[in-house]
DNA sequence: AATATCCGCAACCGCTCCGAC
DNA sequence: CGTCGGAGCGGTTGCGGATAT
């Protein structure tokens, strides 16, 4: 055992003598020195957490450095003090290198946090009130037509940060448009992007019934939250219930795995948008469905059945109740209204967007029914919206 | 009334971009 | 052309108030 460890160790320091250890002002003797004793007095513990440190002191030093020492800066919510240095500061320098401003300003903070502060709070002309319904729907478009490019969102609303259009959509509109069946991510009815999903898989083509036994129906059934009432009565969305309730994974062939719904739409999403949600590849998923939901008829939300495989069949099997309700998607959809009014100040982008998306829907299922795959509908949409939207995703755009 | 949970927002983090050198 | 550092961006976290139990 004793020889094991040894052997171990020996390579472990043939391995740190490469590592340039006059970085860490270490001699190689010193680090020799402590090898040596540690195993001479068989203290491998100790030893092994020379070794740590050792790896840990190279990670800081030889990683990028940091913008200012965060053990000795203060962090989290700002004070009325603080903003006021802030504020005097910038009135008498202006904005520009951050770095210098918590020394020249007389502040204990990193320069990052006091130019997010600025930016994102203590600029005079934003706005702090509510979003307006002409904003929530100018975003709701904008997001539809370029994805999650908060900035280029909020240079669109004047007042507004990327960071308020960002919070506004997690904790509002992204829950709203999920509320109506319509997947936040690709702007379409959830059951299209479900169907969508069946005719890229790479499903085998079986029967519906032979598909369901990738799921564990009775253990659904039991999972399921209890149907909400919704206050408007009659009205009640059966979508809501796709929030609540739970199902189990069959596209990862992990059949008895218990998702929540709203787990197993964020894999379809990401599935469906794979690789293109998200900062570094939105592209995608922007590019491939720019939407404005008024745009779509009712026929439109009932996708015809092209694939092999129908989600909108599955979902709406007996066992599904929770699935998604067509009537009440279209009355959704309608209480939406997304284009009821044009905003004055971007009716050019909003118009970009309904010019766009002219019988979206109906095109994504012919589409499709021609044989184009989910992806090449992608693709297709994306020149499209290269049309549509010259200003907003040429590297020209101007703000 | 006390506690737990939810929700919204401000702030932070890590990464990329871009201009200066 | 490569490096460095400031600025910007999108995703995530955590705090504090609101609401539910």
């Amino acid at each position: 055992m004793n020889i094991i460890m040894q052997l171990l160790l020996l390579g472990a320091n043939i391995c740190m003598l490469f590592l340039p250890l006059h970085i860490l002002n270490i001699s190689p003797f010193h680090h020799f020195k402590v090898t040596l004793q540690c195993i001479l007095h068989h203290h491998y513990i100790i030893h092994s957490a020379f070794l740590l440190f050792l790896l840990s002191l190279f990670s800081q030093k030889m990683g990028r450095p940091p913008c200012c020492d965060k053990s000795n800066v203060k962090r989290g919510l700002w004070t009325p003090e603080e903003d006021a240095k802030i504020l005097a500061y910038v009135a008498n320098h202006g904005t520009g290198n951050w770095t210098l401003v918590p020394k020249k300003a007389g502040l204990n903070r990193c320069g990052k946090s006091c130019r997010l502060r600025w930016t994102n709070y203590l600029r005079p002309d934003l706005k702090h009130d509510s979003f307006t319904p002409q904003e929530e729907e100018l975003i709701i478009n904008l997001h539809g037509a370029i994805g999650s490019r908060w900035s280029l969102i909020a240079r669109r609303l004047p007042g507004r940060t990327d960071n308020d259009v960002k919070n506004y959509w997690n904790t509002k509109l992204r829950k709203k448009l999920m509320k109506m069946g319509i997947d936040p991510v690709t702007h379409k009815p959830v059951s299209q992007v479900l169907s969508d999903l069946g005719s890229i898989s790479g499903f085998p083509n079986t029967t519906t019934t032979n598909q369901m036994a990738y799921v564990n129906k009775d253990l659904m059934m039991n999972n399921m939250a209890p149907t909400k009432t919704e206050p408007s009565g009659s009205n009640k969305s059966v979508v809501e219930n796709t929030q609540e309730g739970q199902v189990h994974s069959w596209q990862h062939h992990i059949p008895y795995q218990v998702l929540t719904t709203e787990n197993v739409q964020s894999q379809v999403f990401s599935e469906t948008a794979s690789s293109t949600s998200s900062s570094s590849s939105s592209n995608l998923t922007q590019l491939g469905s720019p939407q404005s939901y008024s745009c779509q008829t009712p026929q439109a939300q009932t996708a015809p059945h092209c694939s092999s495989f129908d989600w909108s069949e599955f979902l709406h099997s007996d066992s599904f109740v929770w699935s998604l309700n067509p009537s009440s998607l279209v009355q959704s959809e309608a209480d939406l209204s997304i284009n009821a009014k044009t905003n004055g100040h971007d009716k050019q982008g909003v118009a970009a967007v309904e010019g766009c998306c002219g019988g979206s829907m109906e095109y994504q299922i012919k589409k499709q029914c021609e044989g184009h795959s989910f992806v090449d509908g992608i693709l297709d949409r994306d020149s499209e919206l290269r049309a549509a939207f010259p200003e907003l995703l040429d590297a020209s755009f101007d703000y």
